[in-house]
DNA sequence: CGCCATGTTGATTTCTATCAAATTGAGTGG
DNA sequence: CCACTCAATTTGATAGAAATCAACATGGCG
């Protein structure tokens, strides 16, 4: 196993394009971070991530293709239309994929978080922009030589397939949402979901919902605008519904959200 | 190679269940027409489908499984939260896929049109239901006979990845679509976007682009209601955009509809 | 302590939905 | 072949939800 330690300052921008008023332009310079290499079976996320595809004896040799890299907060993974030259398994940190019209409209696809792989489809270049929302850190490998590597373990490919799957069914919940849902449900849907996301990241379900993300994300997420996003969830505040909470909400009538996100 | 030629009537039930005024309730009391299986290599859309993924001499295996089905016009092929016995290779017509909510709400997710393939999750159950619009032909596998054939072709599965990779990239695009375009937007983008879809199935675009679905599918589809898209379409034919044709528009002015779908 | 980003709240506008009615058009039977 | 019927579509008037425009509040951080 070669394990290569050198500490390397990967150059890339702050968030400087959005061309809303007061996004981007942060003072970090430093955006990733490759470090050393771990041994997956000290992986946390071994278990929900693609790789739980494989077998013990078989994380060896994907080791060596693989290097950590860590983002600090709102910084691009990935640019819209870049060469897909990486791909990426999430292991710690949230990320935002997005993309953004000419004239600044945006929609932000979903987050990724521990466990989601970036570049499920293999395309050579990306059709959206990955940003990170927390910190984050990374377990990347080259788009070639994953590729080369699952050509060799079809049940990799058939994993692989499986999240492909389940992001479609994602994503067509999420159609269902942002075209036939109100800003009420919308909200709600998307703290239930979140309160899901958690669960499956962390093992249990709680009450108390973290949400790092900024109205601005969760408004370009939605399909609405942020000074609805605030009005929604404080009016859902003032219905005993939920209570806002530093960084998060924290879910009174768990019933309600059900009920909404699954009729 | 074994050829089934009974001609058997597929009992299954009209589209009875909307509830929104005069939707469902056709006279038709035939759903799907089981008929005999085809060679392959007769098929029109070997090419364009998953099976292109298979060599000549793999097609006569493939076909042992495959049995040929017709449905008409307005049936179901494929109901919301049924087990998933078949998965189906499209082979003629347009299918809608759609969701209905509890309270009558709609959304479709997209038009299944020859080439495509339904059930590419290979999920034991639908969360979704596939209707035809036109009268509709598949081709037809057992899904468990066809997970099995595609566990020794990892050439097949690898296919079926890029078709369901294909689908996500497209359920992004409409994400987009739904989420931040103004109606106008949905409808110019709508209309570009069945006019590349007719080009892939017939080989070469056309500005005569066929809308064989209902205004009420349209609006389903772009989350607009049914008289959101009769004004728009008309405005856009007001200002020379396009000409409304029987069974579909007339595109006239090509640029104007590729910058709205490209922006 | 004050600055700037982020979030909240209020007033008003706008786009699309809703409600309502008229028109078209495909299919049926006389 | 043509009148009739019913569904689908178009058009018009009005309502309503969310966007926009505009302050104002909060809060983290130097």
């Amino acid at each position: 196993m070669s394990f290569f330690c050198l500490f390397f300052i990967y150059q890339a921008h702050p968030l400087t394009d959005d061309p809303r008023p007061g996004v981007g332009s942060t003072t970090h310079t430093v955006c990733a971070h490759h470090i050393a290499g771990e041994d997956c079976k000290f992986c946390s996320i071994r278990l929900i991530s693609v790789c739980s595809a494989l077998e013990p004896d078989e994380w060896a040799s994907l080791e060596r293709l693989a290097s950590d890299i860590a983002f600090a907060e709102k910084m691009p993974l990935i640019r819209e239309g870049d060469d897909s030259i990486w791909v990426y398994n999430v292991t710690s940190g949230i990320a935002r994929l997005v993309r953004t019209l000419a004239d600044g409209r945006r929609q932000v696809f979903g987050f990724a978080m521990p466990g989601d792989f970036l570049g499920l489809s293999l395309n050579p270049n990306w059709s959206f922009s990955v940003e990170s929302v927390t910190p984050v850190t990374c377990c990347r490998f080259s788009r070639q030589s994953f590729s080369a590597f699952m050509d060799q373990k079809p049940h990799l490919l058939k994993k692989m397939h499986e999240f492909a799957s389940h992001e479609l069914s994602l994503a067509r919940d999420h159609m269902m949402l942002l075209g036939r849902l109100s800003a009420e449900e919308k909200i709600a849907a998307f703290v239930w979901r979140m309160r899901q996301r958690w669960a499956r990241v962390e093992g249990h379900a709680k009450l108390n919902v973290p949400l790092p993300m900024s109205r601005q994300d969760i408004a370009d997420y939605l399909g609405l605008t942020i000074e609805t996003v605030s009005r929604t969830i404080n009016h859902l505040q003032r219905d005993r519904r939920l209570i806002i909470v530093p960084g998060g909400i924290r879910i009174l009538t768990p019933n309600f959200f059900e009920d909404i996100s699954s009729e």
